[in-house]
RNA sequence: GCCCAGGUGGUGGAAUGGUAGACACUGGGGACUUAAAAUCCCUUGCCAGUAAUGGCGUGCGGGUUCAAGUCCCGCCCUGGGUACCA
């Protein structure tokens, strides 16, 4: 074994120094990884499988940030754990490339995108390698690669043919300085109202042409699908509350004098007869129709102020209820009671019907808002005493929760829940209510007026021509069209052999002065032939094809992350999304590690997809995610979250190079609970550096030799065996719970053990390595060299605990008095409750509290505890 | 406001209802060294005491229990998310 050590199998010893020379070690680790594929993922190997999944970073011309390694950190160290373990981990990497950073790049100096795209890839590739995460890079994916966007257009256009995309006006950001259309992050909220972030210029809502998905119509799906996900509950109340699922009514008033009536949407229909008055949304279409001459001035000026307001705006003068009578009256159908209609920016047009019944009485808004207008307010749920009143029995604050009706006519005497159902009934006989569902969540605006997307696999031909369109193209059950340069236009969907669609080259990435997309300056791209029979489309004229336009949006930033990780188990099938046998091999990621910021967005937009690709029979199961984890964020050495502005940055390259990757990863892990929000500390780290030093020692001694002690005894001492023993459970159940910062403390521990012993041997000093392995990859390689492997550690097994080493001979016995600690003694393991209780009464600080009392209870907890109580 | 997470030494943190502070960092003292680095040893929650030991102590106030950082009730504070959802 010692001449092994002399003459590496496969490679020059990495120092000529006896020290732990971290610098000399990484690279050629991470080098040997790659040559050697250590950690591809071969499909339909004869083994358990274990898919794990980070989330996928942009690529952005910063390089890494200290946060990316947290989460990468704990999931490379589970793959080399769960590969040790016997596994066939699946552990790829890709890049979510497209993205405003790198198109704001592209209009400021003209490269085009592809190319900092490259070059971003490369940087964060190499940062990676660094940090001694080995993924399997042959599954390598990349949003922006044709190949890749191939199947994002074709999930597109599945989504089309089955009716769940549709094109809509939807107000965006629009800024007349700039000539574009900005992001909801690239506006600032300021007092003179919202602005550019880049030169500051105003900015304003503009209704422009927009695709938009039907993800509500799988609200009840989403939540459904929560149910069996081992998912963190705050997330899953997070996705519940965001989707906001309601059940409630459509109620439908006749408006006094006009031929028009209004439909509101409450939760609350049994609260009916209590309704005083309503409110409509400023932006609600029947305003104009229904204002009075006299109230126009105010209403018509109210209705133009809100529409100047930002959202924001809007919720922070919440506080004070602002509103103007519309100078209509509504009849309420339950009871004939002609009520006031009333227009506030409270009632939101994006929610419900955009108009309310107001029921003061039991409503907190409404409440504030009669209050604030001296508007009736009409009691008509008994609160039994439980609602503050005044001494006139006015109530002082709305009365929210249910109980029995009251001036109610008919209904009077019934409970809310009865009551709801009772007065749907009684509406629905005049057809002037029914019951429905109302969700918070809204369509998905699915397009963006850029260049660096994904083209959308849509033609549009007028509605002549749409007529001889082969019906395969086409939304069947529901047409898409619009309005484009004045002419209704119909949209179809290209045939599957023209996929990849890819971006054409333009001149200028900046968008077209009225918002337009960069797109449709492409005139060569963008006026083309098609072919009615199959899709087929050609730049010049054919016999008997008919005239087309390309859709000139482009898709957003999710659309490519929205099923990557489908595309890793295949990534290079020409043929199909994803091949069914290799699905069914390798399954959806067994757990997906991210952020807690993409709890909602990425995460329900992902399952929306999911779910609609289940239901097309291209999936055979419904959940993308069945194990989630939320990693935390670092923050700065002062506690605050890191950023530029602030310089407390944290640059992981710089201490790579002062103590190394494996010092990096292991501290990150150290710093506490992986899902932890946690201050990074600098000095912090030299705690881990000297553990790895010690670690190195355990098998190098200061001459270069292997450490002397290694094999001079055929078996451990007692303690430091079952140390060891105790470390490999503790270190395996932790790993398993990804609770890392509690497992490097316990080989602290076990290695300030080992240090302390005088003989080793050679196999417990080989399983401490092997449990170092997955969090400090590079000197337990290099370790495992030393003493003489041929093979890399990471197919060198997991060691075992025995648990028979566990046992301990004797046992601390605890003795309290009246619960408090007055001392210990080593008692036989097995020692009988009776002995336990005498050797506690016996001690001498036992005896001095416990002295004149009289004994009430003596407890004894097996192993653990002897509490006397005496009073 | 609502929802979520959290509050433990000088610091990061540990603790299936069972000795609060494991493991580290920092500080203090010492050994080795010409010196430094590295390494090793002791010490480090607060108060009283030379010590033995005693008292206090997990944001605050109650409660359950033989026993509470942990469970229950009511507050306070910090961080994150969200924005009047009828």
């Amino acid at each position: 074994m010692q001449t092994n050590l002399l003459n590496p199998p496969f490679s020059k010893m990495a120092t000529q120094t006896t020290d732990y020379d971290f610098s000399a070690i990484e690279p050629k680790w991470q080098d040997f990884w790659k040559q050697h594929a250590t950690y591809h993922a071969q499909d339909f190997e004869d083994k358990p499988t274990f898919y794990i999944l980070d989330m996928f970073p942009y690529p952005s011309g910063a390089g890494l940030h200290i946060g990316h390694p947290e989460g990468y950190t704990a999931s490379d160290a589970l793959k080399r754990y769960k590969k040790a373990k016997g596994y066939n981990v699946l552990h790829p990497m890709g890049w979510d490339a497209f993205g405003l950073p790198t198109e704001q790049y592209a209009i400021k100096t003209g490269k085009h995108p592809r190319e900092t795209t490259a070059t971003n890839v490369d940087n964060f590739k190499a940062q990676l390698s660094q940090l001694g995460f080995a993924y399997d890079w042959s599954r390598e994916i990349n949003t922006t690669d044709p190949g890749y966007y191939k199947w994002t257009q074709w999930i597109f256009m599945q989504l089309f043919k089955k009716g769940l995309a549709y094109v809509d006006e939807k107000p965006v950001w629009f800024c007349p300085d700039l000539g574009t259309v900005l992001a909801n992050e690239e506006v600032l909220n300021t007092a003179e109202g919202p602005r550019s972030e880049r030169g500051h210029f105003p900015v304003e809502r503009r209704p422009i042409r927009q695709w938009v998905l039907r993800i509500t119509e799988y609200g009840d799906k989403l939540i459904a699908g929560l149910k069996d996900l081992d998912w963190p509950d705050s997330t899953k109340r997070l996705q519940e509350n965001w989707i906001g699922r309601s059940e409630g009514a459509e109620i439908t008033f006749d408006i006094s004098g006009h031929a028009a009536d209004l439909t509101v949407f409450t939760t609350r229909p049994d609260t009916l007869f209590g309704a005083t008055y309503m409110v409509i949304s400023p932006e609600h279409p029947l305003l104009s129709q229904i204002t009075s001459k006299q109230q126009s001035t105010a209403v018509f000026g109210y209705a133009e102020k809100a529409k100047s307001k930002s959202d924001l705006e809007r919720a922070e003068l919440s506080k004070e209820k602002t509103g103007v009578w519309t100078g209509a009256t509504a009849i309420n159908p339950i009871n004939g009671q002609e009520i006031p209609i009333w227009v506030a920016d409270y009632v939101l047009m994006t929610y419900g019907t955009g108009a309310i019944m107001a029921v003061p009485a039991h409503d907190t808004r409404d409440f504030e808002f009669a209050k604030e207008f001296s508007l009736d307010i009409i009691q008509v749920i008994d609160d039994n005493g439980a609602a503050k009143k005044d001494n006139s029995g006015a109530l002082l604050e709305a009365y929210t929760g249910p109980g029995n009706l009251i001036n109610s006519g008919e209904q009077s005497g019934k409970d809310s829940e009865t009551a709801k159902k009772a007065v749907i009934e009684e509406l629905a006989i005049d057809q002037r209510g029914t019951a429905t569902i109302n969700f918070k969540l809204r369509d998905w605006l699915f397009s963006r007026q850029r260049y660096w997307g994904e083209p959308f696999p849509i033609a549009w031909v007028s509605e002549a021509d749409y007529a001889k369109v082969n019906n395969t193209l086409k939304s069947m059950e529901r047409p898409v069209s619009c309005q484009i340069d004045g002419e209704l236009r119909f949209a179809v969907a290209l045939t599957e052999s023209e996929l990849p669609l890819a971006l054409p080259e333009v001149e200028s990435y900046t968008p077209s002065p009225d918002g337009q997309s960069p797109l449709s300056k492409a005139d060569a791209w963008l006026h083309i032939y098609l072919d009615p029979a199959t899709g087929a489309t050609s730049s010049e004229p054919i016999e008997g094809w008919i005239n087309a336009s390309r859709e000139t949006n482009t898709m957003p930033q999710w659309a490519g992350s929205c099923w990557y990780y489908l595309r890793y188990v295949d990534p290079n099938n020409d043929t199909a999304l994803i091949d069914t046998e290799k699905e069914k091999y390798w399954g959806y990621p067994d757990l997906y590690i991210g952020g807690a910021e993409h709890a909602v967005l990425h995460l329900l937009y992902a399952r929306f997809w999911h779910h609609v690709l289940y239901d097309l029979g291209v999936l055979s199961d419904p959940e993308p995610f069945k194990k989630l984890f939320h990693q935390g964020i670092i923050l700065g050495e002062d506690g605050e979250k890191m950023s530029k502005s602030r310089g407390n940055v944290v640059n992981p390259e710089t201490i790579i190079k002062d103590y190394g990757a494996d010092a990096l990863r292991l501290y990150l892990m150290f710093l506490g609970p992986l899902e932890a929000m946690k201050p990074w500390n600098t000095k912090g780290i030299e705690g881990i550096a000297r553990f790895l030093r010690k670690s190195w020692r355990l098998v190098v001694a200061e001459d270069g030799s292997i450490n002397p002690k290694i094999s001079t005894t055929d078996q451990l001492d007692t303690e430091s065996d079952r140390i060891l023993h105790a470390t490999i459970k503790k270190v395996t159940e932790d790993y398993e719970a990804l609770g890392f910062n509690t497992a490097i403390s316990q080989m602290m521990i076990c290695v300030n053990q080992l240090g302390k012993a005088d003989a080793l041997t050679l196999e417990a000093v080989e399983s401490f390595i092997k449990l170092l392995a997955p969090l400090a990859p590079h000197i337990a390689e290099e370790l495992w060299q030393l003493m003489g492997h041929t093979c890399s550690i990471a197919e060198a097994g997991w060691p075992e605990c025995d648990k028979s080493k566990l046992v301990e001979d004797t046992i601390k016995v605890i003795f309290q008095v009246n619960g408090k600690y007055r001392g210990d003694a080593l008692l036989p393991a097995n020692v009988s409750k009776g002995d336990a209780i005498t050797a506690a009464k016996n001690h001498e600080r036992v005896t001095a509290h416990v002295d004149g009392k009289t004994i009430k209870r003596e407890i004894y907890v097996p192993g653990k505890i002897v509490n006397i109580v005496a009073i």
